[in-house]
DNA sequence: AGCTTTTTTGTCGTTTTGACAAAAATATTT
DNA sequence: AAATATTTTTGTCAAAACGACAAAAAAGCT
């Protein structure tokens, strides 16, 4: 057994998964990791809580660092706590969700040429895969720790989520002026499958509009064919 | 600041809020705290985590030692890591949601006459409130910790989750014979609100019945007055 | 036998949902 | 310029789900 870290106590960190949608799919940013143990092997992103942190302000100053990220969407998803998931020693993760709409990420992720990459994330009833932009892929079994089971269950929460929470919107590149179909664009994404744009267009505007939230701006896209799409605002 | 804890790493507790139906209320178990900090303080059951434990196993260990209770349903909460939530020093607690049933927890309650007490939980626009047999009162800030907090949270998961998973089932005395008016009992408790019998039946049975996780069996309730029930089997 | 209590089944109008068709507004092609 | 393609938007319609309510059924109690 390797151990790095002291051991007579338990050390608390925090694992994020950050998602967008990019041209269509839903995209995890994954680091690949310089050390042992799993050293090459890709993970997500995290840090130890600081003894004056909580692990909310982790999140943010770790998202600060790496990006560097303010404000973004942010909730806890579940803190894994295994005795074995890290070779090091006793390492608890509490596991947080982020959510950046891609222009964002985009602009930053060519700033720094880092061991970053986008996977687009798939899950169905043959479990989770993720591929990167040039077809290499990578099953739950190949990511450091318990990464891939941290992952699982991250696209479990924010696909049982985005109906009936305003979750979907936290992924616009906009929140102040988007159509209705960019809106749709992240449920398929997200659900990863096709949805009725009647219907998504009824059920969305039933839940938020009659609320005073979600309002129609008297803006028009403007892009290349077809019928332009009026504009939306949320408030978020 | 009154530090009993050692001060430079964190620490990680377990807290637990164990749940039941008592003629037809929802009650929650606390513990008298006999130590500083809130000495005399209500509070949840909890304890830290050892070196050789996951949050799992220390909650399972932590009702074996209490009441002792074995296979109880449980699932995890929330995690709170605020910086001072805790007055002796940096401590961490994995909220868990417990279910027991009213007769299981009885027989051990008056087995051990102990610092325990059974409160009914309310919960509605004017805040959570606590209720002992004796008609005292707790709000959320006279609990230890933050624990009021925690219980708020706690009911918040529970009424989220009671109509569209099966949750309300665990808090049934017999999953293997129960009425559907018992079932009815939970589910009025958890919300605080009554429920149509005729509508709520028609519920269950559309949503279980189906896929055969629910059976009627060949019984029938026989209990004092009225129509004597049928009794149903659930598979959990 | 008649009343009370509780369970169980039934009814009925409203709302929501799912699948689909059609119209409207623009760019692109012929 | 007219026709076509593309995308957004509105409309339709039957099925399913929901909420409120009424009534029947099966027991005990007086």
């Amino acid at each position: 057994m390797h151990t790095q870290l002291a051991g007579d106590h338990l050390y608390v960190a925090v694992d994020i998964l950050i998602l967008t949608v990019r041209s269509g799919r839903l995209n995890l940013l994954l680091s690949r990791r310089a050390n042992t143990p799993y050293e090459e092997h890709w993970a997500l992103p995290g840090r130890f809580i600081g003894q004056d942190e909580s692990a909310e302000t982790t999140v943010e100053h770790l998202l600060e660092e790496m990006l560097p990220i303010r404000q973004a969407y942010m909730e806890q998803l579940y803190t894994f706590t295994d005795v074995n998931r890290d070779p090091r020693g006793r390492v608890i993760s509490v596991a947080y969700l982020v959510i950046v709409p891609w222009s964002q990420l985009e602009a930053l992720m060519d700033w720094m040429d880092l061991p970053f990459l986008c996977y687009e994330v798939s899950m169905d009833s043959g479990g989770l895969t993720l591929t990167d932009e040039s077809g290499g892929m990578l099953i739950p079994g190949d990511l450091a720790f318990d990464h891939g089971r941290i992952i699982e269950a991250g696209i479990r929460r924010l696909r049982g989520k985005i109906d009936y929470t305003d979750i979907g919107f936290r992924f616009l590149e906009d929140p102040e002026a988007f159509s209705l179909s960019e809106l749709q664009t992240v449920f398929e994404a997200v659900l990863g499958e096709s949805v009725d744009s009647s219907n998504f267009r009824r059920g969305i505007l039933a839940r938020y509009e009659k609320t005073g939230r979600l309002t129609q701006t008297d803006q028009a896209e403007k892009k290349g064919r077809g019928r332009p799409a009026a504009l939306y605002r949320m408030d978020l």
